[in-house]
DNA sequence: CGTAGTGTTGAATTGAATCAAGTGTCGTGG
DNA sequence: CCACGACACTTGATTCAATTCAACACTACG
Protein backbone atom coordinates (compact mmCIF):
# COMPACT_ATOMS: atom_id res chain seq x y z
CA UNK A 1 0.00 0.00 0.00
CA UNK A 2 1.32 3.53 -0.86
CA UNK A 3 0.68 6.66 0.51
CA UNK A 4 -1.95 7.47 -2.33
CA UNK A 5 -3.65 4.42 -1.89
CA UNK A 6 -6.19 5.41 0.90
CA UNK A 7 -8.64 3.20 2.13
CA UNK A 8 -6.97 -0.24 2.33
CA UNK A 9 -6.99 -1.62 5.66
CA UNK A 10 -4.65 -4.11 6.90
CA UNK A 11 -7.10 -6.20 9.10
CA UNK A 12 -9.30 -9.21 9.44
CA UNK A 13 -11.39 -11.60 10.95
CA UNK A 14 -12.07 -15.30 10.96
CA UNK A 15 -14.70 -15.85 7.76
CA UNK A 16 -15.54 -17.39 4.30
CA UNK A 17 -15.01 -15.44 1.74
CA UNK A 18 -16.31 -16.15 -2.47
CA UNK A 19 -15.15 -13.89 -5.16
CA UNK A 20 -17.60 -11.17 -5.82
CA UNK A 21 -18.56 -12.32 -9.64
CA UNK A 22 -17.98 -16.42 -10.74
CA UNK A 23 -14.58 -16.79 -11.04
CA UNK A 24 -13.78 -20.33 -9.83
CA UNK A 25 -14.35 -23.97 -8.27
CA UNK A 26 -14.82 -22.15 -4.88
CA UNK A 27 -18.06 -21.23 -6.25
CA UNK A 28 -19.87 -24.56 -5.26
CA UNK A 29 -19.21 -22.96 -1.46
CA UNK A 30 -21.96 -21.18 -0.07
CA UNK A 31 -20.70 -17.87 0.11
CA UNK A 32 -22.60 -17.36 3.35
CA UNK A 33 -21.87 -20.33 4.79
CA UNK A 34 -22.22 -19.86 8.90
CA UNK A 35 -20.10 -23.67 9.81
CA UNK A 36 -16.76 -22.57 8.43
CA UNK A 37 -14.01 -22.50 11.67
CA UNK A 38 -11.28 -20.05 11.68
CA UNK A 39 -8.70 -22.55 11.23
CA UNK A 40 -10.40 -23.60 7.76
CA UNK A 41 -11.49 -20.38 7.32
CA UNK A 42 -10.38 -19.36 3.61
CA UNK A 43 -9.52 -15.77 5.49
CA UNK A 44 -7.91 -16.90 7.95
CA UNK A 45 -4.61 -16.01 6.20
CA UNK A 46 -5.30 -12.10 6.72
CA UNK A 47 -7.84 -12.58 9.80
CA UNK A 48 -7.43 -12.50 13.36
CA UNK A 49 -6.26 -16.08 12.76
CA UNK A 50 -2.99 -14.60 11.70
CA UNK A 51 0.22 -15.29 13.79
CA UNK A 52 -1.65 -17.35 15.87
CA UNK A 53 -0.86 -21.41 16.10
CA UNK A 54 -3.40 -24.67 15.35
CA UNK A 55 -4.49 -24.25 19.45
CA UNK A 56 -4.61 -20.90 19.64
CA UNK A 57 -6.97 -20.33 16.47
CA UNK A 58 -9.19 -23.48 18.49
CA UNK A 59 -9.63 -20.97 21.28
CA UNK A 60 -10.41 -17.88 18.91
CA UNK A 61 -12.53 -19.78 17.40
CA UNK A 62 -14.81 -20.65 20.45
CA UNK A 63 -15.87 -17.07 21.07
CA UNK A 64 -17.18 -16.06 17.53
CA UNK A 65 -20.48 -16.19 16.68
CA UNK A 66 -21.16 -16.94 13.17
CA UNK A 67 -24.35 -15.28 12.79
CA UNK A 68 -27.50 -15.48 10.16
CA UNK A 69 -26.12 -13.46 7.09
CA UNK A 70 -27.78 -9.61 6.55
CA UNK A 71 -29.72 -8.70 3.71
CA UNK A 72 -29.31 -5.63 2.02
CA UNK A 73 -29.44 -2.43 3.88
CA UNK A 74 -29.84 -4.72 7.13
CA UNK A 75 -27.82 -2.84 10.01
CA UNK A 76 -25.35 -4.69 12.14
CA UNK A 77 -25.91 -2.18 14.90
CA UNK A 78 -26.72 1.56 15.07
CA UNK A 79 -25.10 4.99 16.16
CA UNK A 80 -25.03 4.86 20.21
CA UNK A 81 -26.36 0.89 20.43
CA UNK A 82 -24.27 -0.19 23.32
CA UNK A 83 -21.00 -1.36 22.12
CA UNK A 84 -20.68 -5.52 22.78
CA UNK A 85 -18.74 -6.86 19.84
CA UNK A 86 -16.46 -5.90 17.01
CA UNK A 87 -17.37 -7.74 13.45
CA UNK A 88 -14.95 -9.63 11.01
CA UNK A 89 -17.08 -9.36 7.34
CA UNK A 90 -16.95 -12.80 6.14
CA UNK A 91 -18.29 -12.23 2.71
CA UNK A 92 -20.45 -8.88 1.17
CA UNK A 93 -19.70 -5.59 2.30
CA UNK A 94 -20.72 -2.89 4.75
CA UNK A 95 -20.42 0.81 4.84
CA UNK A 96 -20.96 2.90 8.13
CA UNK A 97 -22.28 6.35 8.11
CA UNK A 98 -22.38 8.86 11.09
CA UNK A 99 -25.72 11.03 11.08
CA UNK A 100 -25.35 14.48 12.45
CA UNK A 101 -28.23 16.28 14.68
CA UNK A 102 -29.51 17.98 11.61
CA UNK A 103 -30.38 14.63 9.99
CA UNK A 104 -27.93 14.03 7.43
CA UNK A 105 -25.38 11.36 7.20
CA UNK A 106 -22.09 11.15 6.60
CA UNK A 107 -20.17 7.65 5.39
CA UNK A 108 -17.56 7.32 7.39
CA UNK A 109 -16.22 4.21 6.37
CA UNK A 110 -16.77 0.71 3.80
CA UNK A 111 -15.97 -2.65 4.67
CA UNK A 112 -14.77 -5.46 2.60
CA UNK A 113 -13.84 -9.22 3.36
CA UNK A 114 -11.64 -9.63 6.06
CA UNK A 115 -12.14 -6.24 7.67
CA UNK A 116 -12.65 -5.26 11.20
CA UNK A 117 -16.24 -3.36 12.13
CA UNK A 118 -16.77 -1.33 14.83
CA UNK A 119 -13.87 -0.76 16.71
CA UNK A 120 -15.33 3.17 17.12
CA UNK A 121 -17.04 2.28 20.27
CA UNK A 122 -14.26 0.56 22.20
CA UNK A 123 -13.79 3.56 23.96
CA UNK A 124 -17.25 5.00 25.02
CA UNK A 125 -18.77 1.35 24.93
CA UNK A 126 -21.19 2.85 22.84
CA UNK A 127 -20.65 2.76 18.97
CA UNK A 128 -20.33 6.36 17.27
CA UNK A 129 -21.71 5.09 13.89
CA UNK A 130 -24.59 3.14 12.50
CA UNK A 131 -23.48 0.07 10.58
CA UNK A 132 -25.59 -1.55 7.31
CA UNK A 133 -24.79 -4.33 4.63
CA UNK A 134 -24.47 -3.14 1.06
CA UNK A 135 -25.62 -6.26 -0.54
CA UNK A 136 -26.23 -9.37 1.13
CA UNK A 137 -23.29 -10.11 3.91
CA UNK A 138 -22.47 -11.89 6.49
CA UNK A 139 -19.78 -11.22 9.45
CA UNK A 140 -18.37 -13.79 11.98
CA UNK A 141 -19.30 -11.58 15.52
CA UNK A 142 -16.80 -11.60 18.26
CA UNK A 143 -17.53 -9.97 21.54
CA UNK A 144 -14.89 -7.49 22.94
CA UNK A 145 -15.14 -8.61 26.58
CA UNK A 146 -14.14 -12.36 25.23
CA UNK A 147 -11.20 -11.02 22.73
CA UNK A 148 -10.37 -8.83 25.45
CA UNK A 149 -10.13 -12.00 27.74
CA UNK A 150 -8.63 -13.88 25.34
CA UNK A 151 -6.32 -10.97 24.42
CA UNK A 152 -4.72 -11.26 27.62
CA UNK A 153 -4.00 -15.05 27.14
CA UNK A 154 -2.76 -14.96 23.98
CA UNK A 155 0.21 -12.14 23.88
CA UNK A 156 0.31 -13.27 19.91
CA UNK A 157 -3.50 -12.25 20.06
CA UNK A 158 -2.92 -9.44 21.70
CA UNK A 159 -0.47 -7.95 19.45
CA UNK A 160 -1.92 -8.90 16.50
CA UNK A 161 -5.22 -6.44 17.73
CA UNK A 162 -3.50 -3.94 18.49
CA UNK A 163 -1.50 -3.64 14.88
CA UNK A 164 -5.47 -4.14 13.72
CA UNK A 165 -6.49 -1.01 15.48
CA UNK A 166 -3.20 0.87 14.98
CA UNK A 167 -3.96 0.35 11.04
CA UNK A 168 -7.16 1.69 11.62
CA UNK A 169 -5.82 4.78 13.10
CA UNK A 170 -3.12 4.91 10.24
CA UNK A 171 -5.43 4.58 7.31
CA UNK A 172 -7.80 7.24 8.87
CA UNK A 173 -5.26 9.96 9.09
CA UNK A 174 -4.35 9.07 5.57
CA UNK A 175 -8.04 9.96 4.65
CA UNK A 176 -7.60 13.00 7.04
CA UNK A 177 -4.98 14.47 4.49
CA UNK A 178 -7.07 13.45 1.35
CA UNK A 179 -10.09 15.09 2.68
CA UNK A 180 -8.03 18.37 3.25
CA UNK A 181 -6.02 18.72 0.22
CA UNK A 182 -7.07 16.90 -2.37
CA UNK A 183 -9.23 17.93 -5.44
CA UNK A 184 -12.25 15.91 -6.34
CA UNK A 185 -10.67 13.80 -9.30
CA UNK A 186 -7.09 13.08 -6.69
CA UNK A 187 -10.21 11.98 -3.83
CA UNK A 188 -11.81 9.68 -6.67
CA UNK A 189 -8.77 8.07 -8.36
CA UNK A 190 -7.21 7.28 -4.48
CA UNK A 191 -10.63 5.71 -3.72
CA UNK A 192 -10.04 3.55 -6.64
CA UNK A 193 -7.12 2.33 -6.19
CA UNK A 194 -7.39 1.90 -2.56
CA UNK A 195 -10.79 -0.51 -3.40
CA UNK A 196 -8.20 -2.26 -5.89
CA UNK A 197 -5.37 -2.86 -3.60
CA UNK A 198 -8.29 -4.16 -0.74
CA UNK A 199 -9.95 -6.78 -3.51
CA UNK A 200 -6.24 -8.22 -4.31
CA UNK A 201 -5.92 -8.93 -0.54
CA UNK A 202 -8.54 -11.51 -0.67
CA UNK A 203 -7.99 -12.56 -4.20
CA UNK A 204 -10.06 -10.41 -6.53
CA UNK A 205 -9.07 -8.98 -9.80
CA UNK A 206 -7.09 -5.47 -8.92
CA UNK A 207 -8.06 -3.91 -12.12
CA UNK A 208 -11.77 -5.22 -12.39
CA UNK A 209 -14.73 -5.52 -9.57
CA UNK A 210 -18.05 -3.89 -8.60
CA UNK A 211 -18.70 -0.84 -6.51
CA UNK A 212 -20.86 -2.44 -3.72
CA UNK A 213 -22.02 0.94 -2.78
CA UNK A 214 -24.24 3.79 -4.77
CA UNK A 215 -22.20 6.61 -5.96
CA UNK A 216 -24.23 8.34 -3.36
CA UNK A 217 -22.25 6.45 -1.00
CA UNK A 218 -19.03 7.38 -2.52
CA UNK A 219 -20.09 10.94 -2.44
CA UNK A 220 -20.37 10.87 0.89
CA UNK A 221 -16.95 9.48 1.78
CA UNK A 222 -15.00 11.57 0.02
CA UNK A 223 -16.62 15.18 0.67
CA UNK A 224 -18.13 15.32 -2.90
CA UNK A 225 -21.62 15.26 -4.22
CA UNK A 226 -23.59 13.07 -6.06
CA UNK A 227 -23.07 14.72 -9.44
CA UNK A 228 -19.77 15.37 -8.93
CA UNK A 229 -18.50 11.75 -8.40
CA UNK A 230 -20.65 11.10 -11.11
CA UNK A 231 -18.90 13.36 -13.44
CA UNK A 232 -15.25 12.50 -12.25
CA UNK A 233 -16.38 9.15 -13.39
CA UNK A 234 -17.48 9.91 -16.74
CA UNK A 235 -14.08 12.24 -16.89
CA UNK A 236 -11.94 9.29 -16.38
CA UNK A 237 -13.59 6.97 -18.51
CA UNK A 238 -12.90 9.95 -21.05
CA UNK A 239 -9.41 10.06 -20.46
CA UNK A 240 -9.00 6.22 -21.00
CA UNK A 241 -8.12 5.63 -17.45
CA UNK A 242 -10.96 3.71 -16.37
CA UNK A 243 -14.14 1.66 -17.92
CA UNK A 244 -16.97 1.94 -16.13
CA UNK A 245 -20.95 0.84 -16.58
CA UNK A 246 -23.20 1.38 -13.26
CA UNK A 247 -21.65 -0.34 -10.26
CA UNK A 248 -19.07 -2.57 -12.86
CA UNK A 249 -15.84 -0.92 -12.62
CA UNK A 250 -12.36 -1.46 -14.67
CA UNK A 251 -8.84 0.15 -14.01
CA UNK A 252 -7.52 0.23 -17.64
CA UNK A 253 -4.54 2.01 -16.60
CA UNK A 254 -3.12 1.61 -12.64
CA UNK A 255 -0.17 3.71 -13.38
CA UNK A 256 -1.85 7.02 -14.59
CA UNK A 257 -4.77 6.86 -11.80
CA UNK A 258 -1.35 7.19 -9.22
CA UNK A 259 0.06 9.57 -11.37
CA UNK A 260 -3.02 11.91 -10.83
CA UNK A 261 -2.36 12.02 -7.26
CA UNK A 262 1.48 12.24 -6.97
CA UNK A 263 0.84 15.06 -9.38
CA UNK A 264 -0.85 17.53 -6.79
CA UNK B 1 -17.69 15.53 24.87
CA UNK B 2 -20.45 15.77 22.08
CA UNK B 3 -20.02 15.52 18.77
CA UNK B 4 -19.65 19.30 17.32
CA UNK B 5 -16.63 18.89 19.62
CA UNK B 6 -14.31 17.71 17.50
CA UNK B 7 -10.59 16.81 18.77
CA UNK B 8 -10.95 16.36 22.16
CA UNK B 9 -8.94 13.01 22.82
CA UNK B 10 -9.98 11.42 25.77
CA UNK B 11 -6.41 10.09 26.39
CA UNK B 12 -4.04 10.66 28.94
CA UNK B 13 -0.28 9.61 30.14
CA UNK B 14 2.05 9.64 32.71
CA UNK B 15 2.99 13.56 32.94
CA UNK B 16 4.26 16.87 35.01
CA UNK B 17 1.80 19.94 33.72
CA UNK B 18 1.52 23.19 33.79
CA UNK B 19 -1.22 25.76 32.94
CA UNK B 20 -0.11 27.52 29.84
CA UNK B 21 -0.82 31.13 31.39
CA UNK B 22 0.55 31.76 35.25
CA UNK B 23 -2.39 30.85 37.54
CA UNK B 24 -1.72 29.50 41.03
CA UNK B 25 1.18 27.69 43.13
CA UNK B 26 1.60 24.99 41.34
CA UNK B 27 3.83 27.35 39.09
CA UNK B 28 6.26 26.85 41.51
CA UNK B 29 7.31 23.75 40.21
CA UNK B 30 9.46 23.51 37.05
CA UNK B 31 7.20 22.49 34.11
CA UNK B 32 9.00 20.34 32.53
CA UNK B 33 10.79 18.58 35.59
CA UNK B 34 11.34 14.68 34.42
CA UNK B 35 11.86 13.22 38.41
CA UNK B 36 8.44 13.11 38.67
CA UNK B 37 6.69 9.68 38.64
CA UNK B 38 3.62 8.07 37.42
CA UNK B 39 2.30 8.07 40.89
CA UNK B 40 2.74 11.52 42.02
CA UNK B 41 2.06 12.80 38.16
CA UNK B 42 -0.77 15.69 38.16
CA UNK B 43 -1.84 14.16 35.09
CA UNK B 44 -2.23 10.27 35.87
CA UNK B 45 -6.34 10.69 36.64
CA UNK B 46 -6.32 10.94 32.89
CA UNK B 47 -3.94 9.37 31.44
CA UNK B 48 -2.50 5.72 31.28
CA UNK B 49 -2.36 4.90 35.12
CA UNK B 50 -6.20 5.49 35.48
CA UNK B 51 -7.57 2.24 36.48
CA UNK B 52 -4.08 1.21 37.65
CA UNK B 53 -3.60 0.51 41.38
CA UNK B 54 -0.23 1.37 43.26
CA UNK B 55 1.93 -0.91 42.36
CA UNK B 56 0.41 -1.68 38.43
CA UNK B 57 1.03 2.04 38.51
CA UNK B 58 4.95 1.71 39.44
CA UNK B 59 5.25 -1.17 37.04
CA UNK B 60 3.93 1.16 34.69
CA UNK B 61 6.27 4.00 35.84
CA UNK B 62 9.61 1.39 35.95
CA UNK B 63 9.10 1.15 32.19
CA UNK B 64 8.38 5.29 31.42
CA UNK B 65 11.54 7.45 29.96
CA UNK B 66 11.70 10.74 30.71
CA UNK B 67 13.45 12.30 28.26
CA UNK B 68 14.82 15.86 28.05
CA UNK B 69 12.74 18.76 26.68
CA UNK B 70 11.76 19.22 23.16
CA UNK B 71 12.77 23.07 21.78
CA UNK B 72 9.97 24.60 19.48
CA UNK B 73 10.14 22.91 16.21
CA UNK B 74 12.18 20.16 17.58
CA UNK B 75 11.22 16.28 16.22
CA UNK B 76 9.90 13.74 18.49
CA UNK B 77 10.27 11.84 15.04
CA UNK B 78 9.93 11.73 11.23
CA UNK B 79 7.87 9.91 8.99
CA UNK B 80 8.90 6.54 8.17
CA UNK B 81 11.21 6.14 10.92
CA UNK B 82 11.37 3.03 12.96
CA UNK B 83 8.43 2.77 15.09
CA UNK B 84 9.47 2.22 18.76
CA UNK B 85 7.68 4.15 20.93
CA UNK B 86 4.34 6.18 21.84
CA UNK B 87 5.10 9.43 23.84
CA UNK B 88 2.70 11.30 26.16
CA UNK B 89 2.76 14.48 26.49
CA UNK B 90 3.56 16.05 29.85
CA UNK B 91 4.05 19.87 29.15
CA UNK B 92 3.37 21.85 26.07
CA UNK B 93 1.92 20.61 22.59
CA UNK B 94 2.91 19.01 19.44
CA UNK B 95 1.66 18.85 15.71
CA UNK B 96 1.83 15.46 13.63
CA UNK B 97 1.83 15.97 9.89
CA UNK B 98 1.92 13.70 6.56
CA UNK B 99 4.34 15.12 4.06
CA UNK B 100 2.85 13.53 0.59
CA UNK B 101 5.51 12.97 -2.30
CA UNK B 102 5.01 16.86 -4.03
CA UNK B 103 6.33 18.26 -0.43
CA UNK B 104 3.41 19.88 0.26
CA UNK B 105 2.14 18.75 4.45
CA UNK B 106 -0.88 18.50 5.93
CA UNK B 107 -1.37 18.59 9.68
CA UNK B 108 -2.87 15.15 11.19
CA UNK B 109 -3.45 15.82 14.80
CA UNK B 110 -2.41 18.45 17.51
CA UNK B 111 -1.34 17.06 21.09
CA UNK B 112 -1.60 18.68 24.24
CA UNK B 113 -0.86 17.84 27.43
CA UNK B 114 -2.07 13.81 28.66
CA UNK B 115 -2.28 12.97 25.31
CA UNK B 116 -0.72 10.30 23.18
CA UNK B 117 1.34 10.72 20.06
CA UNK B 118 2.68 8.26 17.71
CA UNK B 119 0.02 5.34 17.83
CA UNK B 120 0.07 5.77 13.52
CA UNK B 121 3.16 3.28 13.82
CA UNK B 122 2.02 0.83 15.79
CA UNK B 123 0.92 -1.76 12.55
CA UNK B 124 3.51 -0.90 10.15
CA UNK B 125 6.49 -0.76 12.80
CA UNK B 126 7.26 2.95 10.87
CA UNK B 127 5.77 6.32 11.99
CA UNK B 128 3.40 7.45 9.05
CA UNK B 129 3.69 11.12 10.32
CA UNK B 130 6.70 13.69 11.51
CA UNK B 131 6.21 15.00 15.05
CA UNK B 132 7.30 18.27 16.25
CA UNK B 133 6.92 20.75 19.57
CA UNK B 134 5.47 23.54 19.18
CA UNK B 135 6.71 25.57 21.82
CA UNK B 136 8.81 24.17 24.52
CA UNK B 137 7.77 20.70 25.49
CA UNK B 138 8.51 17.53 27.59
CA UNK B 139 7.04 14.20 26.85
CA UNK B 140 7.01 10.61 28.57
CA UNK B 141 8.38 8.23 26.57
CA UNK B 142 6.60 4.76 26.51
CA UNK B 143 8.77 1.86 24.52
CA UNK B 144 5.83 0.02 22.79
CA UNK B 145 7.40 -3.37 23.15
CA UNK B 146 7.46 -2.79 27.22
CA UNK B 147 4.00 -1.30 27.09
CA UNK B 148 3.02 -4.99 24.92
CA UNK B 149 4.44 -6.67 27.57
CA UNK B 150 3.11 -4.98 30.70
CA UNK B 151 -0.77 -5.05 29.29
CA UNK B 152 0.13 -8.83 28.81
CA UNK B 153 0.43 -9.02 32.94
CA UNK B 154 -1.75 -5.94 33.86
CA UNK B 155 -5.24 -6.53 32.31
CA UNK B 156 -6.42 -3.46 33.71
CA UNK B 157 -3.25 -1.83 31.42
CA UNK B 158 -4.77 -3.58 28.51
CA UNK B 159 -8.00 -2.65 28.58
CA UNK B 160 -7.46 0.83 29.01
CA UNK B 161 -5.01 1.10 26.45
CA UNK B 162 -7.72 -0.52 24.06
CA UNK B 163 -9.76 2.14 25.29
CA UNK B 164 -7.02 4.51 24.34
CA UNK B 165 -6.67 3.74 20.90
CA UNK B 166 -10.64 2.86 20.20
CA UNK B 167 -10.80 6.42 20.91
CA UNK B 168 -8.39 7.89 19.00
CA UNK B 169 -10.31 5.89 16.13
CA UNK B 170 -13.87 7.30 16.56
CA UNK B 171 -11.94 10.98 17.15
CA UNK B 172 -10.45 10.38 13.54
CA UNK B 173 -13.94 9.26 12.36
CA UNK B 174 -15.40 12.53 13.73
CA UNK B 175 -12.90 14.50 11.81
CA UNK B 176 -13.54 12.66 8.64
CA UNK B 177 -16.89 14.13 9.08
CA UNK B 178 -15.94 17.44 9.86
CA UNK B 179 -14.16 17.89 6.54
CA UNK B 180 -16.63 15.93 4.05
CA UNK B 181 -19.21 18.05 5.37
CA UNK B 182 -18.49 21.13 7.58
CA UNK B 183 -18.02 24.73 6.26
CA UNK B 184 -15.39 26.87 6.87
CA UNK B 185 -17.28 28.30 9.98
CA UNK B 186 -18.34 25.67 11.52
CA UNK B 187 -14.87 23.98 10.95
CA UNK B 188 -13.02 26.31 12.67
CA UNK B 189 -16.26 26.47 15.60
CA UNK B 190 -15.85 23.21 16.19
CA UNK B 191 -11.88 23.05 16.10
CA UNK B 192 -11.93 26.17 19.20
CA UNK B 193 -14.73 23.57 20.79
CA UNK B 194 -12.51 20.72 21.20
CA UNK B 195 -9.43 22.84 22.44
CA UNK B 196 -11.80 23.97 24.88
CA UNK B 197 -12.65 20.82 25.97
CA UNK B 198 -9.04 19.38 25.99
CA UNK B 199 -7.95 22.58 28.15
CA UNK B 200 -10.44 21.88 30.06
CA UNK B 201 -9.48 18.52 31.08
CA UNK B 202 -5.94 19.28 32.08
CA UNK B 203 -7.81 21.99 34.33
CA UNK B 204 -7.55 25.05 32.38
CA UNK B 205 -9.94 27.13 31.08
CA UNK B 206 -12.24 26.44 28.88
CA UNK B 207 -13.10 29.78 27.57
CA UNK B 208 -9.55 31.25 27.61
CA UNK B 209 -6.66 29.94 26.17
CA UNK B 210 -3.13 30.20 23.57
CA UNK B 211 -3.92 28.65 20.48
CA UNK B 212 -0.49 26.74 20.10
CA UNK B 213 -0.07 26.84 16.71
CA UNK B 214 -0.10 29.31 13.69
CA UNK B 215 -3.37 30.03 11.72
CA UNK B 216 -1.41 28.07 8.76
CA UNK B 217 -1.06 24.56 10.83
CA UNK B 218 -4.95 25.23 12.01
CA UNK B 219 -5.78 25.64 8.06
CA UNK B 220 -4.01 22.42 6.93
CA UNK B 221 -5.50 21.02 9.99
CA UNK B 222 -9.17 21.70 8.91
CA UNK B 223 -8.33 21.59 5.19
CA UNK B 224 -8.87 25.98 5.02
CA UNK B 225 -6.46 28.02 3.62
CA UNK B 226 -4.38 30.66 6.49
CA UNK B 227 -6.66 33.22 4.32
CA UNK B 228 -9.89 31.80 5.23
CA UNK B 229 -8.63 31.10 8.96
CA UNK B 230 -7.82 34.37 9.82
CA UNK B 231 -10.77 35.50 7.88
CA UNK B 232 -13.50 33.52 9.99
CA UNK B 233 -11.50 34.49 13.06
CA UNK B 234 -12.32 38.07 12.53
CA UNK B 235 -15.65 37.60 11.27
CA UNK B 236 -16.35 35.38 14.75
CA UNK B 237 -15.11 37.93 16.99
CA UNK B 238 -16.81 40.79 14.84
CA UNK B 239 -19.79 38.72 15.80
CA UNK B 240 -19.54 38.64 19.23
CA UNK B 241 -18.40 34.84 19.65
CA UNK B 242 -14.59 34.93 20.32
CA UNK B 243 -11.82 37.29 21.05
CA UNK B 244 -8.67 37.04 19.14
CA UNK B 245 -5.44 38.83 19.63
CA UNK B 246 -2.94 36.98 18.14
CA UNK B 247 -2.47 33.37 19.91
CA UNK B 248 -4.71 34.55 22.87
CA UNK B 249 -8.15 33.34 22.29
CA UNK B 250 -11.12 33.78 24.61
CA UNK B 251 -14.34 31.84 23.75
CA UNK B 252 -16.92 34.78 24.66
CA UNK B 253 -20.50 32.70 23.44
CA UNK B 254 -20.21 29.04 23.39
CA UNK B 255 -23.66 28.19 22.67
CA UNK B 256 -23.69 30.26 19.88
CA UNK B 257 -20.21 28.61 18.95
CA UNK B 258 -22.01 25.20 19.27
CA UNK B 259 -25.22 26.67 17.43
CA UNK B 260 -22.65 27.01 14.85
CA UNK B 261 -21.96 23.67 14.20
CA UNK B 262 -25.71 21.93 14.77
CA UNK B 263 -27.39 24.37 12.10
CA UNK B 264 -25.80 22.96 8.98
C1' DC C 1 17.11 47.27 14.72
C1' DG C 2 16.29 44.59 10.87
C1' DT C 3 14.48 40.62 8.88
C1' DA C 4 11.88 36.37 8.51
C1' DG C 5 7.95 34.55 9.80
C1' DT C 6 3.11 35.29 10.96
C1' DG C 7 -1.16 37.43 10.30
C1' DT C 8 -4.65 40.45 8.01
C1' DT C 9 -7.38 42.28 4.33
C1' DG C 10 -8.99 43.00 -0.42
C1' DA C 11 -10.04 41.66 -5.32
C1' DA C 12 -10.35 38.27 -8.76
C1' DT C 13 -10.81 33.45 -9.86
C1' DT C 14 -12.36 28.82 -9.75
C1' DG C 15 -13.69 24.07 -8.39
C1' DA C 16 -17.34 21.98 -6.71
C1' DA C 17 -22.12 22.66 -5.08
C1' DT C 18 -26.59 23.57 -6.24
C1' DC C 19 -30.50 23.60 -9.07
C1' DA C 20 -32.81 21.40 -12.74
C1' DA C 21 -34.20 18.11 -15.95
C1' DG C 22 -33.72 14.35 -17.67
C1' DT C 23 -32.49 8.77 -18.63
C1' DG C 24 -31.42 4.19 -16.93
C1' DT C 25 -31.97 0.14 -13.86
C1' DC C 26 -33.88 -2.94 -10.78
C1' DG C 27 -37.04 -5.23 -7.92
C1' DT C 28 -41.88 -6.04 -7.04
C1' DG C 29 -46.44 -7.23 -7.67
C1' DG C 30 -50.01 -7.81 -10.86
C1' DC D 1 -43.19 -11.94 -17.78
C1' DC D 2 -43.98 -7.38 -18.12
C1' DA D 3 -45.18 -2.78 -16.23
C1' DC D 4 -44.66 0.31 -12.86
C1' DG D 5 -42.55 2.94 -9.41
C1' DA D 6 -38.63 4.03 -6.75
C1' DC D 7 -34.20 4.79 -6.79
C1' DA D 8 -29.71 5.49 -9.02
C1' DC D 9 -27.22 7.88 -12.24
C1' DT D 10 -26.03 11.45 -15.75
C1' DT D 11 -25.55 15.87 -17.84
C1' DG D 12 -26.06 20.87 -18.24
C1' DA D 13 -26.45 25.76 -16.49
C1' DT D 14 -25.76 28.66 -12.71
C1' DT D 15 -24.11 30.03 -8.24
C1' DC D 16 -21.14 30.46 -4.42
C1' DA D 17 -17.71 29.41 -0.82
C1' DA D 18 -13.19 29.16 -0.50
C1' DT D 19 -8.82 29.63 -2.93
C1' DT D 20 -5.51 32.26 -5.13
C1' DC D 21 -2.99 36.27 -5.91
C1' DA D 22 -1.40 40.44 -4.04
C1' DA D 23 -0.12 43.90 -0.87
C1' DC D 24 0.69 45.21 3.46
C1' DA D 25 1.02 45.21 8.95
C1' DC D 26 2.54 43.18 12.98
C1' DT D 27 5.72 40.63 16.20
C1' DA D 28 9.17 38.46 17.81
C1' DC D 29 13.68 37.04 17.87
C1' DG D 30 18.72 37.04 16.95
Amino acid sequence: MTNSEIGANGQTLSGDIIPLRPSSAAQKICPHNSTVSCASCRLNELCLPIALNKSEIHQLDAIVERNRPYKKGEHLYRQSDEFKAVYAVRSGSFKSYFLSNNGQGRVTGFFLPGEIIGMDGIASHRYANSTAALEHSSVCEIPFTQLERLSHELPNLQHHFFAIMGNEIAKDQQIHTLLSSYTAEERTASFLLGLSSRYTRVSLSPTRFLLPMTRGDIGEYLGLTVETVSRILTALQRKGLVSVSNREIELLDIESLRGIISTS
